[in-house]
This record gives structure tokens, sequence and C-alpha cells, in this order.
RNA sequence: GCCGAUGUAGUUCAGUGGUAGAACACGUUCUUGGUAAGAACGAGGCCGAGAGUUCAAUUCUCUCCAUCGGCUCCA
């Protein structure tokens, strides 16, 4: 049997105890996911389900389980159907919604459920101590926002205890990874409430690695013939209602700054007779555009790709907020692409490659791909909304890349595709983006001198590669649990005098390091060798140098590397040359 | 924003209706050593904030704030 309809069964065993314990309980959905089930239910409001109640629930299920539960499936009218779910308003809803004349239900015992299958044909298929539940949470009824919330119960089920107390263990080992907890051990970054909810600091050694994924972009975009910018972080309220963001990106913008006095005067509460507003940017856009138009462009310029490393301010809702994957002030890797609406095809395929290289430079091979499309709140026309859809599908198409549909999960100006990498917990987060504008052009009045001296609407791409600093640099210490590979690496060697005799041979070792633009660090405490060892292991160091009378004497030193051990005896020069090839 | 849980030293956590402890980190001293924690002593806390109950609240109740797990939303 397969173990999703394992799993899916489980959720209506799950229902079942829960009816059994709580019989004026209203039953909302409870479909199999990745590595279980859940179940959404709405409880009385006196007698709600807590943390510790999901062990009672869970004997019941076990014992239901024990009673060899047949699952019979049944076609039944939608009358009747709705009949028999009388009292089970989240039912009758989805019976409503059904288009079919006739709808299927599942009887278990004393438990029917609406649901059209596949399931075990009895409990006897399920292994009892192969399943447990996990959490509680909340949820909204077809995830819509406007909707009550149910409540929800995870379970993660497996053939057998083995599969499931490994899967357990591997959950424990995956926490483990997690960047907030290792920022913070690593000394990466820094979140404080006082400094403000979702700015993070980055810490010495987090901005050494942001400095060297700078230094990589700026390599790599400077080759692909991308134009570097600067551009302020707050803008005038005209230009926001020019480009749009002040209808369609208000849910994500902070209100604007009164600009005309200064805090002193505002504080005595003066009013300001020039009314001046000024927006944080959410977005660098406009400023690009701007660049753009700063002089007459010919068909001959395109396509003109301005990049720039653009912080950004956007107001998410506080229960979104995630440590350094997702943040209120963030840096991202952008630019806009200005091109002719032929060469759009191309520079967009372009872009796709060029996001999968970077990943794999940063040991990303695991992603998945989705195509976003019109959202609730759009500019433009539809007619244009799908020839942009279409542009996209080809490029994704023509790459052979496998992706999914996110309907309705487009930008307000246009399309986009977009690559998200998972963290330590399977959650993804969206780092690449590459979106698709024929918005912004026109709001902006951008052009280009055509072939025949007419000006012409370019068509725009906004892109980021990695994403965010932030994000990515989360999404980067989760994926490598800490220990980045030696060009990322905050401390790239840590050099170790084994005792105060060898202080002076070590600092002469650590400076040649230094000398070779490694990033080197001398531990000549007062302590024993173990312990330096042992931090510097903590800290994930690539190569740990420990010297004493021996190598001194040999004009040597010794190596360590992270996690495997003494590698032996080398010469200086030898070793740093073949660091300086990883 | 919504549902639930949590909030004690720089960090990870114990603990109690009579205002607090451990380990690590930090400081001083001793020790001088060879691949994941040498020893002693010391400094450190408005027990998240506000209100209520009580003779007395870090502990009980409520509200707020933040964090964590989900949902929704997003780079």
């Amino acid at each position: 049997m397969k173990i999703e309809t394992i799993r899916h069964s489980l959720a209506h065993i799950l229902a079942y105890a829960v009816k059994e314990l709580y019989p004026e309980v209203k039953l909302g959905m409870g479909p199999d996911i990745e590595n279980g089930f859940y179940y959404d239910f709405e409880f009385s409001k006196k007698k709600s389900l807590k943390p510790e109640d999901l062990s009672r629930v869970e004997e019941k299920m076990k014992e239901l389980i024990k009673r060899d539960i047949k699952f019979v499936k049944k076609t039944i009218s939608k009358n009747e159907a709705k009949k028999l779910f009388k009292d089970q308003p989240y039912k009758l809803e989805l019976i409503k919604e059904l288009t079919d004349k006739n709808v299927s239900i599942y009887i278990s015992d004393g438990f029917i459920d609406l649901c059209k299958g596949p399931h075990i044909k009895n409990t006897k298929e399920i292994s009892p101590d192969g399943f447990k539940l996990t959490k509680l949470a909340g949820a909204y009824w077809k995830g819509d926002e406007e909707n009550t919330m149910l409540t929800r119960i995870y379970g993660t089920a497996f053939n057998s205890k083995k599969e499931l107390d490994d899967y357990l263990l591997a959950q424990i080992e995956a926490e483990k990874r997690d960047h907030r907890m290792l920022g913070q051990k690593m000394e990466l970054f820094l979140i404080n409430e006082e400094i403000g909810l979702g700015l993070p600091l980055w810490l010495p050694k987090g901005a050494v690695v942001r400095k060297a994924i700078e230094d990589y972009l700026y390599k790599e975009l400077t080759k692909e013939d991308y134009q570097w910018l600067y551009t302020p972080h707050i803008g005038s309220r005209k230009l926001w209602e020019t480009s749009g963001h002040w209808n369609f990106y208000n849910e994500n913008m902070y209100p604007p700054l009164e600009i005309g006095q200064n805090l002193e005067e505002s504080q005595k509460g003066k009013v300001s007779e020039i009314k001046e507003e000024y927006l944080l940017k959410p977005m660098n856009c406009p400023f690009h555009a701007y660049v753009y138009n700063s002089k007459i462009r010919s068909y001959k310029d395109l396509p003109i790709k301005f990049a720039e490393l653009g912080t950004v301010y956007r107001y998410e809702k506080s229960g979104t907020l995630h440590g350094l994957t997702r943040v209120r002030g963030f840096t991202q890797d952008d630019a806009h692409l200005i091109c002719t609406p032929k060469q759009m095809p191309e520079e967009i395929e372009k872009l796709v490659r060029h996001a999968l290289s970077m990943l794999k430079d940063f040991g990303f091979e695991e992603y998945n791909i989705y195509l976003s499309t019109r959202p609730k709140k759009y500019a433009g026309t539809l007619k244009k909304w799908e020839k942009a859809t279409d542009t996209l599908k080809y490029v994704l198409r023509k790459l052979k890349l496998k992706y999914e549909t996110d309907a309705g999960g487009g930008v307000f100006y246009g399309p986009k595709i977009d690559i998200k990498i998972k963290d330590s917990l399977s959650r993804e987060w969206q780092c690449t983006t590459i979106q698709f504008d024929f918005n912004l052009p026109e709001k902006f009045k951008m052009s280009y001198v055509n072939e025949r001296g007419k000006k012409e609407e370019p068509y725009m791409i906004h892109r980021a590669l990695l994403g965010s600093m932030e994000r990515f640099f989360g999404v980067l210490i989760e994926s490598y649990a800490g220990a980045l590979p030696f060009w990322l690496s905050p401390v790239q060697i840590e050099v170790i005098p084994v005792g105060a005799d060898h202080i002076k041979y070590a600092e002469s070792i650590h400076e040649e390091f230094i000398k070779s633009g490694i990033r080197s660090e001398l531990n000549d405490k007062k302590e024993t060798v173990s312990k330096k060892i042992r931090e510097a292991e903590i800290q994930k160091i690539p190569y740990m140098i420990v010297v004493g009378d021996k190598e001194i004497k040999e004009g040597s030193i010794r190596i360590r590397e992270r996690e495997k051990g003494d590698m032996g005896i080398t010469e200086l020069h030898d070793f740093i040359k073949r660091i300086k090839m990883e």
C-alpha cells in the first residue's frame, strides 16, 4: 500500500478519534502531506483542544486502528449527502461546490467522511506505532484569511516504527542547522527588539561573509555587462504614485515620512507648512527607470542592465518575521534589464541560466521553480498579461525545466519566474525572482529610438538572482549547517600555538596568511590546545594550524581540517597555494 | 494580522506565593601545554512590560509586547 494512502486514511482515523472524544466538533478537511497528514477541526468555544490533549487523541487512534476498521466507499447523490452531513457546515459547503451529480463518501465503522479517496481497505494496513501526532496549529478554512480559523492537528506517519523514529531523529538533527541558532553561536548576526523588528545587524563575522558574496556578485555581473548604481533609501510620494506602488503595493509599504520640518519641530506639534511626503523604498525600480531616462537611448544600446545592492523596506506582518529569511529591511541583489520586446525571451532565458549557475556556485542544486501568474490587484491589460506569461512559459519549456504554477502569485506589474530553496526543516524560501514588467516603462514614459528613428517603448525585467542578502545568507547557513566552504568562511584559518614559547612563530605564520589575502586568526590565549581546537570547531573554521617545537625546528606547519582532524605536517607556501585553489 | 505555546544572567536552561541558581561565556590568579572543555576565585539579573488578587507576586489572573510552531502573505 502506498504510504500516501495510509497517511490519508490516518487523517480519517484522526477525525474519527476526535469526533469520539469531542462529539460537538465540526470537521474541515484532512489530506495527506509530505511525511504525514493533518485534519482541520472547529471545536466549540468552551471546549478547545490543548496540546496536552494530543496524546489522548493519539491513544484513541491506536485503539481504533486495533479494531480492524474497514474503509468502505459509497457513491451517493448530492441530496443524500446533504442530509448525511446536515450537522457539518464545512462539509455542506464542500458538497455545494462539487459539480458532479453524485459524491463519494467513505464509511469507516461509525465514521463517515466526504472523500474521493483512495483509502486503505482496513486499518490492519496501518502500523499502530508508525505514526505520531506532532503539533497543533491554527489554519484558515480553505486557506483564506477572510474565513474562520480552524484548529489543525498535524501528524507524521510511516510504514514502521523504525522509519518514524528515523524521521523524528532527522528532524532533531535538522533543527541543529537552524540559521538563527548558528548565527548566534557563530556570531554572524543579531536581531534585537530595541533596534527594531525584522532589522538584523550583521556582526563582523557575518559581514565578512556578506562581503565575500558581494565581491562574487560584482565579478559575476560586471562580466555580464551590468552597470552598477547607487540610489537613495527614500523617494517622494509623487515618485511612488507614478510607479503605481502607491496604489498597488500599499499593503507592503510603510506610511509616509513628513518632510518639510525637523523632528524637534514635529515633536513640539508645529504643523508644517510645506507638506512634503517621502516613502521608504520597497523596491528599486523607479530609481532605475530614472537613470534610464537620464538620456536618450538608442536601440543599439539595448539591452541595458542596471544592477544595485539595493536596501529596501517592506511592511511584513509581525507573525511572518523569521530570523534572516523574512525581515523588514533587506538588501536585494537587484537589477533591471531594459530591452526591446524582441530581445525579451532571450534575456529571460539568459537570466534563468545565470541564476541556476550562480546557485550552483553556492552549492545549491536542489530547488523548485515556480511560474507566478496575474494577482488580484494588477496593473495593465489582460492581453499583455497573457503575452508576458506565455513568454515566461516558453523560456521554461525551452530550458526543459520542471516548474509549478503559482496562480495569482505575480507582482502587480507582471508575471514572474521564482526559484525557491528549502531550509533545514524543508520550508521553502523564494530566492531568485525574474519578473516581466510591461507597466513601469509606460508609467515612466521610457523609450528608445528604433532603427527608423522613431521612439518606441522598451520592456523591463526586474530580477534578483540570490534574492536578498539576508534570506540567501540564512538558507546558505542552513544548507551547510554553518560549515561554509572555504571561500565563504568568515575565518578561514585559526593559527594555534601549542604553548607560550611558540606564539612568535605562530604570529609569523598568521601574518603570512594575512599577506596572502587569507582570513586568518591567531589564538594566543593561555589555553590548552584541545580547548582552542574545540573553539575553532564550534566556529566551523575550515583549517586549524597547530605549531609547536617540532614545527619550529622544521619550519613547517601542522594542519587540522574541520571535522576531519589532523592532516599532518606540510610546508606553509605549498599549503597557501593549495587552499587558494579552493 | 490570525490560532497555539513560550518569555529567568551575554548564551542555554533549572527553580520558588516570602525579591533567585547551574553550565558555558566573561574577569583575575594559578597551571604550561600536542588535536573537541586544566583548576580556583570573582563579577552579572527591575525573573519581558503594565495592571489586578494578596500582608507579600519572578511565581496566580488579565492586558500588552516579543519569540517559537503553524495559517495567510512575501525576497
